[in-house]
DNA sequence: CAACACCAGCGTCAGTTTTG
DNA sequence: CAAAACTGACGCTGGTGTTG
């Protein structure tokens, strides 16, 4: 995180206001003579003073002084480096370098910008409508095969396909596994708004198999969507809540995915092969009923029971090291989503601010007409 | 059409920060 | 304080546009 100073400058804006990199010889001021260079101070409309630093600001020319204004600075400590001391460039360095989480930064964020997605895994539970939440402690496993596949494994010992070629989900398989399922009366038929207002979509429990029929179900509750098909989700739909609500689900369930499953000990239909994709990875294929297609699963080694303690210390460290780097591997998807939106709130920041300073200048501009008419 | 540049996304490692 | 989560940096890959 040290290791690149010009990173570290990237969020030096980070706190609330611009991203555009403090310049000094980029000074705009409004209404305050003596701040410090690259500030901006902008008396609202509701008499609140804010500073604004580093913000991209049209070419100005009228620098309007009023001895009334207040400015009340709103800038952080990150912000104001005009007349600071070495020391205080050190520590601010310091505090910079244990910048909080993007999560942190972003829920910041959105808390003025409604627009942008909280990213709270918490929240994202609660938020999300009862029978998602239902559907979410059926569905507890969710990890990916070799071949981009992900899969849930479900309490009542389903799991569920999907080929990452499938458009939409009418490709998915579903399979049962294990001695019994979970038995119902008939199916339990879930509904499920993405939206208030929307009409909402329904899909099915029955027998620990869970049918779906629209990809967006899928998204709202939980699993099997391939990751391409998340891009798609975002482009289609307005309903980037649903993507953000899974994405947050399979963080949640991927890291445990493995160790639940052979908790489970669950009897795979199948044979167990060495994975031609991992090399010393033991592999299983699950096979479906209907396509007899075997899709080979990535697993972390199995307990085989022919085997030498020796060889099951090695096999438990290999584990080990399968599941870190899958977790690993989500969580640095996961930053980079939270960093692109991030990124993308940040822009929109500057767009509002920029808007909101060229009205505000025309205001000043109106108004010291006025004055000027009123004076001569 | 090949070669190249550019970009976006990914997986991994290593170091930092947060959490329990 | 250890474990888990997070994130910057690096190298790699595939897609796309441009140029000769």
């Amino acid at each position: 995180m040290d290791a690149s100073a010009s990173s570290d400058s990237m969020t030096d804006g980070e706190d609330n206001h611009s991203e555009a990199s403090p310049s000094p010889a980029a000074t705009t001021q409004v209404s305050v003579a003596d701040e410090s260079p690259g500030v901006t101070v902008v008396q609202l409309s509701d008499g609140e003073t804010v500073q604004v630093q580093g913000v991209i600001q049209a070419p100005q020319t009228s620098v309007i002084q009023s001895p009334q204004v207040q400015p009340v600075q709103i800038a952080t400590v990150a912000e104001l480096e005009g007349d600071e001391s070495a020391t205080d460039t050190q520590k601010r360095r310091e505090i910079l370098s244990r910048r909080p989480s993007y999560r942190k930064i972003l829920n910041e964020l959105s808390f003025d910008s409604p627009a942008v997605p909280k990213i709270d895994e918490e929240k994202t539970e609660e938020e999300a409508p009862a029978s998602s939440t239902a559907v979410s402690s059926v569905l507890s496993s969710v990890y990916q095969t070799s071949s981009g596949q992900y899969i849930a494994i479900a309490q009542g010992k389903a799991i569920q396909l999907t080929s990452p070629g499938v458009e939409a989900l009418q490709g998915a398989q579903t399979l049962t596994v294990g001695s019994s399922p979970t038995p119902q009366a008939g199916a339990t038929i879930l509904q499920y708004a993405t939206q208030p207002g929307n009409s909402p979509q329904q899909f099915y429990i029955q027998g620990g198999q869970v049918l779906f029929q629209e990809p967006w179900v899928l998204g709202a509750t939980v699993l099997i969507l391939p990751l391409k098909l998340l891009g798609e989700v975002d482009r289609i739909s307005s309903q980037k809540d649903v993507s953000t609500v899974l994405r947050s689900h399979l963080q949640r369930c991927f890291a445990a995915a493995v160790l639940d499953y052979w908790k489970q000990e669950m009897a795979v239909t199948g044979d167990e092969t060495e994975s031609a994709a991992t090399g010393d990875i033991p592999a299983y294929q699950l096979r479906s009923p209907n396509s007899g297609l075997a899709q080979s699963v990535v697993m972390a080694a199995s307990p085989g029971p022919m085997q030498s303690p020796s060889s099951q210390h090695a096999e438990e460290i290999t584990r080990k090291r399968e599941v870190r780097l899958m977790k690993n591997r989500e969580a640095a998807r996961e930053c980079r989503r939270k960093k692109k939106e991030y990124v993308k709130c940040l822009e929109n920041r500057v767009a509002v601010l920029e808007n909101q300073n060229k009205t505000l200048i025309e205001e000043l501009k109106a108004l010291k007409d006025i004055y000027c008419h009123k004076a001569e």
